[in-house]
DNA sequence: GAAAGTAACGAAAACGTTTTCGTGTTAAAA
DNA sequence: TTTTAACACGAAAACGTTTTCGTTACTTTC
């Protein structure tokens, strides 16, 4: 087990001065032709690679960003991950990550671990405690020691920064829309309850198409779940909402789902009820996950482009860091990524 | 913007030394109560926390591990990931991510730009290209150096490291014993060309099976898929293969997987026949992803638990770094996570 | 009152780099 | 021959820690 070479090591070995060796192998003009072969041939035949962490302490940059999410089994977020991941790494920078499982206290624990030295910058998305609880202090702590964060997805006003989003209102009017267009009378909504930035634009983009086409909202149509447990946990649960509301609505024939799996237990439920999809009811989810594609019927989504968003946040981060030169004028910009209709078998 | 604070202001701040700094955060006996109490509430109200990197460069451990995989947009990994990532964070280590995107030189590329004193350690899970090329020089050479790794699920006996994998063989014999159990009298094998080494082992384990059921195997009941490119991209051609594969075995009654998309495929096509899931055909597949539980049927798969494989690989990790002292004695070991069938509704 | 001990602190090295600023040697110019 | 310039290299500081080893000044002890 030969340990990592330095330039110190070379140093001795070639019987000159660490400046000496580290210009070198920078090809500094201040080094002798000779010497600079015979240092470079020395640290090619032992395979020496500066070290990381010398460096980072030295330039006071990691070059390497720090992300975290709600969790990482999920499509939307994994694919955000790797959007961000081949940006980083194209520009010259690793990627670490923090798993927040929703918690508030995890994701502030999550930021301190990484705040103090290990990255430049965050790229985030916010546990669903830390909206209800709206406490935004440790991103605000984080940006006054001079850490840019970008947030994705999960936004909120007050916190300034810069920010990547869906464009979640347009995307559920559009879907809404489609779903009047194809005939649908009674459409459902299934939803989160609004403390959830998202569920809430989409519950209003739901809305927006609804009148547009002069149909009158009605209560009834409307399932706001409490997401606060993870749907694994009581999918049962939330099985038996769903019946409830197909059964309190006889004329029900669209739904629009917020959520991937929402979408999909509305599919089961038609079914258990002797419903066809799409010719009975037709159904609209949102997200772009793998579920949509493969199940039967196979489910027309609002994509999200995840890794796009992915993408477009790592570019804003690294953009940020490299300007350096700014810090007063501070001015951010918050991009927002187009959503797509997908048109699969759910609907007509 | 104000910068993060140091020892060093500290010290100036309160007229002391940095080495009197530190011994007073760090409670040490050598320093008088009242200077003791001077530093702490000083450095509380500027919210110090010592600099990682300078840690890390001094202790000459970073606390920091890296994971490397073909992918992350998928449910086994990101599952593994999050095994790591739980107990990583428990056990006070970070965790840095680099995708291979089952290319041998992204692999290689990551590996050299985390091994640069970045991370104390690698979990890695090998590209089906390094598979193939049999090049497993970066491995060898990153452990000659002294950094750990753990390789998980796809293993190679080439490389002495510490590993983690499933039980491939045993799951898949178990899986078509269900079958052959279940009534099935001719089991197709849906799975991917041999150099994928849990495809081998998977395939073994239903030849096992047959063959401890008295049933010959028959060459034409086995589908080899060349996995080289990623599903997403021949969805289609890969449907028809498998179509094919039921047209020339009129009296196939069960099909076995080697991963999920598989046996959603072999689903579909089998609606497609007008063939009754699972009266007329019985599906397993393995994995236990999100497609099996939300699949229409849902499908029986046998579970590697994703989740336990990374936490068990970052505990054989994390205990390697902490022991430390040895380094001559260089004992392996391979921990064999095994599988469970869960039972739905694709098999009777 | 001298020797010994103790309490409280500081200087400096070390981790591995890069970079600024000397410094000594040699070659060219005066 | 003396001055100047170019060349090739080294010493040292800096990044932020921790830790070892002094070094004071004061208190015991005999």
């Amino acid at each position: 087990m030969k340990r990592k070479i330095t330039l110190k090591q070379i140093a001795r070995e070639l019987d000159v001065s660490i400046s000496t060796v580290s210009k070198a192998l920078r090809n500094s003009a201040e080094i002798s032709d000779d010497t600079k072969q015979k240092v470079q041939a020395f640290a090619k035949l032992y395979n020496y690679r500066p070290n990381n962490i010398a460096l980072s302490l030295k330039n006071r940059r990691t070059n390497t960003i720090g992300i975290i999410i709600p969790e990482i089994v999920h499509h939307f977020f994994s694919k955000v991950i790797s959007g961000v991941e081949l940006v980083a790494n194209k520009r010259g920078y690793n990627v670490i990550i923090g798993l927040s499982n929703e918690s508030f206290s995890k994701e502030v624990i999550n930021m301190e671990m990484l705040a103090n030295g290990s990255i430049d910058g965050f790229i985030l998305s916010m546990s669903k405690e830390t909206l209800k609880l709206q406490d935004y202090h440790h991103f605000n702590e984080t940006m006054t020691q001079g850490m840019p964060i970008v947030m994705f997805d999960r936004v909120v006003s007050d916190v300034k920064c810069d920010k990547v989003i869906v464009d979640d209102f347009n995307g559920a009017k559009k879907a809404v829309g489609k779903l009047i267009e194809n005939g649908c009378k009674s459409i459902a909504l299934i939803t989160t309850k609004d403390y959830v930035s998202v569920g809430k634009l989409r519950t209003q983009g739901y809305l927006e198409a609804l009148e547009e086409h002069q149909m009158p909202p009605k209560a009834e149509l409307i399932l706001k779940i409490d997401e606060s447990l993870d749907y694994e946990a009581h999918l049962e649960a939330l099985e038996k909402e769903i019946e409830q509301l197909f059964q309190s609505n006889p004329k029900l024939d669209g739904v629009f789902a917020v959520n991937e799996i929402y979408a999909l237990l509305a599919m089961k439920v038609a079914r258990k009820l002797g419903l066809d999809v799409p010719n009975d009811v037709q159904v609209i989810g949102f997200t772009d996950g793998v579920l949509s594609k493969h199940a039967t019927p196979s489910l027309t989504t609002v994509s999200q482009h995840a890794q796009q968003m992915g993408e477009k946040a790592a570019e804003l981060l690294i953009d940020k860091l490299e300007s350096e030169f700014n810090s007063a004028d501070e001015v951010f910009q918050t991009v927002v990524i187009t959503t797509d209709l997908v048109k699969r078998e759910s609907t007509k």
